[in-house]
DNA sequence: AACGCTATTATTAGCGT
DNA sequence: GACGCTAATAATAGCGT
């Protein structure tokens, strides 16, 4: 039956997953849920002991993140130096991030980190990235040979590989382009001189209106 | 009315804010807990356009992570020019939609490749790099048990369908920036000069509720 | 150890102010 | 357009299997 017009909107009902299309809506949504995930990512890493990053770019480019790690550099470069070590099998060469230590200590060496993560991203970039976070705990990234065949499950998966491809295909194109338009130079104009471990959150545009926590 | 002395066990009840002691359940915790979070941060990006990473390490350095965009680098490089450039410094970004054109037929080369690489990494990518919502698996060191029913299944089928919308919406991006050739559609770095430069209304102090354990 | 179930809280979309 | 409220779903802790 339908119903006779009257159809309330449903209140915090499902939703559709895709990209809100009425601006106010989804600026106020994007606002609401930045706050959710925040939250859970401070959760997550309070409760288990865990390492968190998060990194958001709201549609007009404002930028929030939130980090568990003293600072959000510090997680990045853990993640660096995840990826260029995990697997002895196909190590390229010995980039200058190897140098790089994980954790800040001091801001120059901060700041040197993101120097050193810069260059390793540029190459990274260039050649073909094949250095995969398997383990951390001394343990193999070992080839996964399907243990229990689900022909289904199989079946959706290689859509989704495909899928997955055309996504990072298409996408691919900006980003690359974005890319190589700062691997150039990677000038640290070093006005991050203040930045300390106060908050694990911490707004860094100039116009954010980030700040989470309490001051 | 005042519960009588049996209060039960409270289920999904508020937790305390602070580490599980408890290694197993802190380990449960923290795999539906990621899932949870990862989900959040994919349906942020999806409804709200935008651009989201998020890094977890778990307590034994195994690494998981979202991104919205096709790299997790691509993001963390974003950050990288954010707190390297000043808004009011603008980079040429001219030049990086002028490269495009000229790029793209290179990518083209570039896309086979990184298909062929993209295929025979699919699995582990999907399974153990990049944890996509979906995936409902522990701490385990070792692979992806990867087999259950029909949840599996369902969970697929919205990855599905999301990265079809996705590849929708990246399409038309792409062809739009394509067909104009300087249309500074660019998500990095928007160009927010006229946006806000004069509502510090309160820019600085916003949201003091992510105190978590409190309210 | 993992999966599924379910009670319970948490999150949140829409709306009014 | 931010804030608070409320309805309705979503997330999830504990437990059984």
């Amino acid at each position: 039956m339908a119903a006779a017009g009257g159809q309330q909107r449903r209140r915090g009902g499902r939703r559709e997953m895709r990209r809100i299309e009425d601006t106010t809506r989804r600026q106020v949504t994007f606002s609401k849920r930045r706050k959710g995930l925040l939250k859970k990512a401070s959760e997550l890493s309070v409760l288990c002991d865990a390492e968190v990053a998060l990194l958001v770019f709201s549609p007009r480019g404002r930028f929030f993140h939130f980090a568990s790690a003293p600072s959000l550099e510090g997680t990045i470069d853990r993640y660096i130096s995840h990826t260029q070590e995990a697997p002895a099998n196909k190590k390229p060469r010995e980039l200058t991030v190897k140098n790089m230590k994980s954790q800040s200590e001091t801001l120059a060496m901060e700041i040197d980190t993101v120097e050193a993560y810069t260059r390793a991203k540029t190459w990274n970039m260039l050649v073909a990235r094949t250095a995969w976070p398997g383990d951390a705990d001394g343990e193999e990234p070992k080839q996964h040979p399907f243990t229990k065949g689900k022909q289904m499950q199989k079946k959706l998966m290689d859509k989704i590989s495909q899928l997955q491809q055309q996504e990072k295909i298409l996408s691919e194109e900006n980003a690359l382009l974005l890319d190589q338009g700062k691997v150039q130079h990677a000038p640290i104009g070093a006005p991050a001189r203040e930045m300390n471990q106060n908050q694990h959150v911490q707004d860094i545009d100039v116009d954010t209106e980030l700040v989470i926590g309490r001051r």
